[in-house]
DNA sequence: TCCAAATGGACAAATAATGTCCACAAAACT
DNA sequence: AGTTTTGTGGACATTATTTGTCCATTTGGA
């Protein structure tokens, strides 16, 4: 099994394996092969709803692409403003306390 | 460490403690009073150039408000995807991994 | 070579965000 | 009380961002 780091490398992997073409799998999901490509080499970000039918045809998990997806968005954002990686610490602690702000 | 808020109670606390309105703060950065208070409660997130403005205005370094700006941004993504805190840990290994690619 | 597959770019469409206006509510002041 | 000032809420306009498509071009294999 090979290590896939992020959901586009993920996506195209799955799609490998199973010896599908982009056309095939964008068909099944309706939408373009272009976009699929795209979505592959993480240069476009897929819709909720596009995970979801991609899901159901891999026949796997959504929620395991949804928290590929949103790791993914993440990350992107620290490279994309060259922030330092504490800047993830912080958010973890704002994160509690917006909870206990929400609950309490 | 520093206690970490959010960065719209940040702004607030700022205002206040140097005795000023909403009017007096949103005129001099050039935004609606309307605006600035939704921005204070979290409710808007301001654009950068409106942050660079703000820091400019109470004198006090940009890439701070940035910082804070960031990490409320990840955070608030956290809690509306309902997401579990390690997602945070598996984006800092992506961050890594990422950087390795770029670099080489 | 020929054909299918994959990629890139320009543009259209759709979505999401900021920002303003105005009305209202709550204080503060005279 | 009345008046003015401050902060808030919502509807809407505006702007920005993103997705998605189309088509041309390139790549790779039989």
């Amino acid at each position: 099994m090979r290590i896939h780091t992020t959901l586009g490398e993920h996506l195209r992997t799955m799609r490998e394996t199973a010896g599908l073409t982009l056309r095939e799998v964008a068909t099944n999901v309706s939408i373009d092969p272009s976009l699929l490509a795209k979505i592959e080499r993480n240069q476009r970000q897929p819709t909720k709803k596009l995970i979801k039918n991609i899901a159901l045809f891999f026949k796997i998990e959504e929620r395991e692409l949804l928290s590929e997806f949103l790791s993914d968005q993440i990350a992107y954002k620290i490279l994309d403003e060259e922030a330092d990686l504490n800047i993830l610490k912080v958010a973890e602690e704002k994160v509690s306390y917006l909870k206990t702000l929400r609950n309490g």
